[in-house]
DNA sequence: AACGTTGCCAACCGCGCCAGA
DNA sequence: ATCTGGCGCGGTTGGCAACGT
């Protein structure tokens, strides 16, 4: 009761953000944080609705994101997770802070959904319960207790997963070049881990990279419309997916010599934002690199992992999850391993060897 | 070279939950 | 207690690029 309406559709842009709007709703979520998306649009002028804006910033433009390929070990922890979890991304993506939900879906819809099939054939959207309930004509009881070593299989995976993640990324931050920030999904409805969802300082100061990234390729758009005719302007995702963290980001006005699209308004954001940017001295640096950064992180932040393995683990105990990577991991190997044994199995268990199966 | 198909991914849509009025 | 808006989540779609014929 009286709020204004969420949006009211009229005059909202759809379709692909342009990298002025990226930038003119990065600087401004820097100024304020993210939250409040309701007045985003109205603040910033952009011609988008709220949750737009809370998409584009939560997929693409939030600082720390890691984009492009997929490495083995995220690819196994999704396929563990995905088996544990189902598709619930958001609670996956939890585990892998530099990705986002939306990538994670696409990976699993686009890639590993057919690793699966390839590997389980008829097992689609729906075959777990198929498989579970078809392919092992057991007993019940054998059925329970290889369930029992499945829960233990499945948190000793998901604990190891977990602490090979950290141990690579801890504190949750990745001692790879290329990632982590705090990870920043925002905190809502509690399905996602709690952290801070207003600005911390760390997080803003990582926008540096984002805002670069889109700077980049802002750039490359001038200078490619610049050069080519603009009969082909090209699709706004693709200037987004050229955004490089690999690339050094000049400080000269270039840009605004070749920018003739760009606004002189904007020209003055990019080149508060360039300066900004200098702080990052290696534009190959990550945003997890920047020095500020890790010892930034909120004990929110850094406790991510104790704080959603609980409840995962709740639910294993609590409510059916498809186990059947599990189970196959388990019958695969032709029998039910001894309790006394499973630890020292589970110890050689690389999540390697468990996703070699695909 | 032209056309058709497939793959990929950013963005949208609709639903549900929660909190505020 | 009820209604409404804000927000997050998962599923789906649109459009571009790559690949194949």
């Amino acid at each position: 009761m009286g709020r204004p309406p969420c949006c009211d559709k009229i005059g909202v842009k759809k379709g692909p953000w342009t990298p002025e709007e990226d930038i003119i709703l990065v600087s401004y979520i820097q100024d304020h944080g993210p939250g409040n998306w309701r007045s985003v649009p109205t603040n910033t002028g952009l011609l988008r609705c709220s949750k737009s804006c809370r998409l584009r910033w939560t997929n693409y433009l939030r600082p720390g994101i890691k984009r492009g390929n997929f490495t083995d070990h995220e690819e196994k922890m999704i396929i563990h997770l995905q088996a544990l979890l189902g598709n619930r991304w958001a609670a996956i993506a939890s585990y892998l802070p530099q990705r986002t939900d939306n990538d994670i879906k696409n990976y699993w819809n686009t890639h590993l959904k057919k690793k699966l099939k390839k590997f389980q054939p008829g097992l689609d959207g729906h075959g777990h319960e198929e498989f579970r309930s078809s392919s092992h004509s057991i007993s019940k009881g054998q059925w329970e207790r290889r369930l029992q070593t499945d829960i233990q299989m499945a948190k000793q995976a998901l604990c190891e997963a977990l602490s090979l993640d950290k141990s690579s990324t801890s504190p949750l931050a990745d001692s790879k070049p290329s990632d982590h920030d705090g990870h920043n999904i925002d905190s809502g409805n509690g399905t996602r881990p709690s952290y801070p969802s207003t600005a911390s300082s760390c997080t803003y100061a990582s926008n540096t990279e984002n805002i670069a990234r889109l700077l980049e390729g802002w750039m490359k758009n001038s200078a490619k419309s610049a050069q080519a005719t603009k009969s082909s302007p090209g699709p706004n995702h693709n200037a987004a997916q050229d955004y490089s963290f690999n690339s050094f980001i000049p400080t000269s006005g270039s840009s605004s010599s070749e920018g003739a699209t760009t606004p002189d308004h904007h020209q003055g954001l990019e080149y508060s934002l360039l300066s900004f940017n200098s702080s990052v001295s290696d534009g190959s640096q990550s945003v997890a690199s920047v020095p500020d950064e890790k010892p930034n992180l909120t004990p929110d932040q850094g406790c991510v992992f104790q704080e959603e393995n609980e409840p995962v683990l709740d639910q294993i105990h609590h409510q059916q999850v498809p186990l059947t990577l599990l189970e196959k991991w388990l019958f695969d190997d032709g029998a039910i391993v001894a309790p006394q044994d499973q630890e020292d199995q589970l110890n050689s268990m690389s999540l390697d060897e468990d996703t070699a199966l695909f």
